[in-house]
RNA sequence: GGAGGGAUGGCUGAGCGGUUAAAAGCACCGGUCUUGAAAACCGGCAUAGGUUAAUCCCUAUCUAGGGUUCGAAUCCCUAUCCCUCCGCCA
């Protein structure tokens, strides 16, 4: 959520920001919405203070030994019935306002590139050279249904989008999670998380995927209803909700979940393998820190998030986001991009955003800043570190061998029992 | 599933119809003292909104939403969460 005194005191700005990532900012309808509140306020409150001063005045004659009923005669008058009505309306108005302001996203960053879709997202830097096969390089697919990767298994017990694995690909799978949290804990300083997989609707409008964004979601109706998390970043951050943290920041954390998407609205796309599925694993980091720290945090972030793909040996681009594909709440956002050799492209296999004070102001995240020592918001940050599907359709394409074995990545053969190579 | 108990500021915790936005302690900030620090002592210290050049001031907030009342942290109802006991259970 954007600081409403800000949008106020820089109505121009706030619009070409938003316009930068492809949406409309209704400056005549926030203009409406916003004074409206404040006439509504002001007129509720000034009833109620006539209210509390009758009130007082009551009291005090009681106090003199007047009888109740006496003090009431007497100060009289004042005891109105629109005070209630004006409190519904200062309430509703407030309300209103509100709804508009969460659905409003996040401002993008000076430094985000123009543009409106991923094709107008800027290289950064590419890692690693696209291995040159003396074969044709297989997808995933074709490498992984022989060595335990079911399509089939996966539609039988659930349907379309979904992967079932046993023996070395179950076992591969379960090595790629063990060694990037073992990484990003050990090496990189986060502390290991771990959080529900259901979450409730607060949690979600915490981060930002409500309440714009249901369609994406699967939602778990019940006596309460809950969400299946689209991505750590929904508990992780959320973690700090409604709190004033004693702990001193940066606060690192990571966290390995599944990940629940309906992707709605992406029929045809990626309908072969397990780039795109409703249910996949992901390693997630997460930062909250000072606001004067969070663009070095990016910066930090997005290489514990590379540090994987190099220990793999994975050749990868990186990308900055143009304001057109940034993320609702998302003021800065780098993207990592495997090679993936059966599809001959770079694919995304991690997102870093930095998301400044957005969300910390939907979730009322704070820290005591010790030079104020007053309660103030602090800067949230995540990203991949790394999808887990992805990270295994991409082992399986880059180290492929002819007779379609697989050559299992060194960083990961402490995690295999020491296997070297994987054969059907 | 059954029976009880609870939720107060960053934290602990008093208050249980009218100078209570809320005692006290801790934490934090400033000062005195000290070579420096600690201790001691003195003072300050909730959040949000309205108003303002800024202060003053005004309003709301004692988990949330309703209700009773001239007046609610305090009484009643509902919801949420937490705790205890019983039952069930990976």
């Amino acid at each position: 959520m954007l600081d409403v005194k800000f949008i106020r005191d820089n109505l121009d700005q706030v619009k070409a920001a938003l316009a930068k990532k492809g949406f409309m900012f209704d400056e005549a309808e926030f203009t409406r919405l916003d004074e409206a509140r404040k006439a509504a306020l002001t007129s509720a409150q000034s009833l109620q203070a006539e209210k509390k001063k009758a009130s007082k005045q009551i009291g005090a004659l009681i106090g003199q030994g007047m009888s109740p009923e006496d003090a009431k005669a007497q100060v009289m008058g004042s005891i109105d019935s629109d005070i209630g009505e004006a409190e519904l309306a200062a309430k509703q108005a407030e309300q209103s306002l509100r709804e508009l302001l969460m659905s409003i996203p996040n401002v993008p960053q000076n430094d985000v590139p123009f543009g409106s879709d991923e094709n107008d997202n800027v290289e950064v830097l590419t890692w690693g050279e696209p291995v040159a096969f003396s074969f044709e390089a297989k997808d995933h697919v074709d490498l992984g249904e022989p060595l335990g990767l079911s399509f089939d298994d996966g539609a039988l017990v659930a349907g379309s989008r979904f992967v079932a694995m046993s023996g070395a690909m179950a076992r591969l799978h379960r090595a790629i999670t063990q060694f990037m949290l073992d990484t990003h804990s050990e090496e990189h300083g986060y502390e290991e998380t771990y959080v529900p997989y259901l979450v409730n609707r607060q949690a979600l409008e915490g981060t930002g995927q409500l309440p714009k964004f249901e369609e994406d979601l699967f939602k778990v109706p019940g006596e309460k209803d809950f969400y299946l998390i689209p991505t750590a970043e929904v508990p992780v951050t959320n973690l700090l909700r409604d709190s004033v943290t004693d702990k001193t920041l940066p606060i690192k954390k990571v966290a390995h979940t599944p990940c629940f998407r309906s992707e709605a609205g992406s029929y045809g796309r990626d309908t072969r393998g397990m780039i795109r599925q409703h249910q996949f694993d992901k390693v997630e980091l997460v930062q909250f820190v000072r606001p004067q720290d969070s663009d070095a945090a990016l910066e930090e972030l997005t290489g514990h998030a590379e540090a994987i793909l190099q220990k793999l040996n994975l050749p990868y681009r990186k990308v900055i986001l143009c304001g057109g594909d940034l993320g609702f709440s998302a003021a800065k956002t780098y993207d990592l991009e495997v090679w993936l050799p059966g599809q001959q492209k770079y694919r995304e296999i991690s997102s870093c955003s930095t998301f400044g004070d957005y969300q910390a102001r939907r979730m009322q995240a704070r820290w005591r800043n010790p030079e104020t020592g007053k309660p103030e918001l602090l800067h949230t940050l995540n990203g991949s570190g790394l999808a887990v599907g992805r990270t295994m359709v991409a082992i399986l394409e880059n180290y492929q061998q002819e007779d379609g074995s697989i050559v299992v990545p060194e960083a990961l053969r402490p995690y295999m029992r020491g296997l070297e190579v994987i054969r059907p």
